[in-house]
Formats: structure tokens, C-alpha cells, sequence
DNA sequence: AGTGAAACCTATACAGG
DNA sequence: CCTGTATAGGTTTCACT
């Protein structure tokens, strides 16, 4: 799935610059962009595909038809540090479907988790009822967006 | 575009949790998963983007090919808060390409930034040369991703 | 709101430079 | 690694239910 790839070209760089902001874009029309006819435009999606620079296409949804639309960062610290406490809080955030992001992160605190959940059930159910179901939290604190500024998943594509 | 809407059925959840995933599928597939012919299936996702439910399809690709394999967090307060200067700051930091994310909070700081960055580059840089550049910040505070647990723009589509 | 069929466009495979 | 062509498959429109 990785396998060792040589640079990517001008030509790569450009059909990634374009499927990360129109991951639905016909391969016809995306040759047309790049300056290459179908055939190899799709070669080459399909080789970055495999080598695993594109990763998957995803449609994005707006949380407010969702009953998600209270954004919160929790930081997490656990009681102890040992590697078994870190895996078993690992895999229960990865089954928190409310939870979009969670890293492991260095300083004061252990874990940043990022969860998305409305705002009637109020973030209070989130915090107790969920995220301190997490296993060997000692300590969270919680902060609410009050306005989101950016959120993309668009790297910048270096030349 | 944000048009009133009636509820989302069973059908069109489930056109959201299939393209949530997978969001180059056929609309002739994804009419079969979902339990219907091509046109209406087609007419159904037309309708969620029209009505904003759907904002958009994007390829995700893998920062380890893009230099960019360094997650950094940070924690800005600003100097003054007056509503010009958080204009301002917003501005500046939806100009930088390297910021994926930045979210205005309530609590001990005021703005937290999602970054990538080179590792070579070393996050210095990012910190030195970019994000203290933006206008008015007062004191920042940064938290490196040791471990990237999850990471998804998928939200629980509800029952 | 749905089906099914026809016309059109896109994708895939393959011959050739 | 590209172009061009043929065929298969997907999309769009429309008449009908």
C-alpha cells in the first residue's frame, strides 16, 4: 500500500490540488484541468490511490441538520500512564461516534479530543455521560467553539 | 441554499452515512444500496445539496506525502479584544495554508489552531515565522500529536 | 415519488506511437 | 508515458404510474 514512490510531478501535484476540493470531478474533466486526456489522468489517480497519497474521497455534511452543531475540545489527562491504560482509552474513543478527532498529544495534558453533538442534549451529557465513560480519565477540560473559523482538510500541495 | 427543509427519511440517512464514506460512489450503486432506481436516487443527493446538507466532496490525502507529517495544536490569546483586532487575527489565519483548523473558544485562551507542518521545517518555524506573526497574539501555547488516534469528517448520521 | 427506456457522457481496456 | 478508438457502464431526461 506504500509502497516507495518517486517525486511527485508537476502534473500529480496538480490533480491533488484539485480532488481535494472537487472529490467528485469526472476524470474527463479533470484531464482537461491537468492538461492529459482521460486515459492516463485516471492512470495516475489510480496510482496515487495505490501508493496511498490519496487516501479516500469523503462528502462532507453540515452539522446543523445533523444535531451536531455544538463543536467542544476536551483535554483529557488518565490517572495513570502505563501502556495498557493508554490502549484501552484508545480504543473506547475510537468507538465514541461523536468523537471526530483524538491524538495523543505532549504537555499538560494526555489526550485532545475533538466531538461534535447537539447543543439540546447539552455538552454536560457528552462530558458525563460519554467521554468520562473513557476509561482511567483523571481530569478533562472542556472548551466550546463559539465560532468556527476554518475547518478544511485541504493540505497545501508544495511545488 | 439553506432552504427550509422537512426531515431527512430513512432513505436520504442513508445516502448521507454511504457518501460520508465513500464519495466518489456510482449513483447508480448507491441508489442500490439505499433500496432505489438511479433517478431518484440521483434527485434525492441533487435535493441534500441544493438544501445545504451536503456541502461538498473531498479526496483526503495522506500528509506524510505532502510534507506536512508534523499535527501541531495551539492555544492563542490575543492581546487586546476589541472586535476589530479578532477580525483582523481571523483574517490572517484563514490565509494561511498550513492552518487546517481555527476555532474561537470560550475559556483561557481565545483561538485554537490546527496546523500541519514539515517535521523538517520543525514546528519552530510554524511557530516563529507564521502563527506569531498573526496580529495581536498575546501568548501562545502549542501541543505536538504524538499519535494520531482518529481522525474523521464522518458525524453519526441519527435514527 | 417512484420506474424504466433512450440518448448522452464518462470510464476502461487495448492498439499503436 | 502519451493518444485514439471501441465497448461497457453511468448519468440525464422523459414518458408514464
Amino acid at each position: 500500500m506504500n509502497s516507495r514512490r518517486r517525486e511527485l510531478d508537476k502534473i500529480d501535484r496538480n490533480i491533488l490540488r484539485v480532488l481535494q476540493e472537487e472529490g467528485r470531478i469526472s476524470f474527463t474533466e479533470l484531464g482537461e484541468r491537468v492538461g492529459l486526456s482521460t486515459t492516463p489522468c485516471t492512470e495516475r489517480v489510480r496510482r496515487l490511490e495505490r501508493e496511498g497519497v490519496i487516501t479516500g474521497y469523503y462528502a462532507r455534511l453540515d452539522p446543523q441538520f445533523l444535531k451536531a452543531n455544538l463543536l467542544v475540545f476536551v483535554e483529557i489527562s488518565l490517572s495513570y500512564k502505563s501502556g495498557d491504560i493508554f490502549e484501552e482509552f484508545r480504543r473506547a474513543a475510537l468507538r465514541l461516534p461523536n468523537v471526530l478527532e483524538c491524538h495523543l498529544v505532549s504537555g499538560d495534558f494526555d489526550y485532545l479530543i475533538k466531538a461534535r453533538i447537539s447543543e439540546m442534549a447539552s455538552y454536560r451529557k457528552l462530558l458525563g455521560s460519554t467521554l468520562l465513560t473513557l476509561p482511567h480519565v483523571r481530569e478533562s477540560k472542556s472548551y466550546i467553539v463559539m465560532e468556527e473559523v476554518k475547518e478544511t482538510l485541504s493540505l497545501p500541495v508544495p511545488d
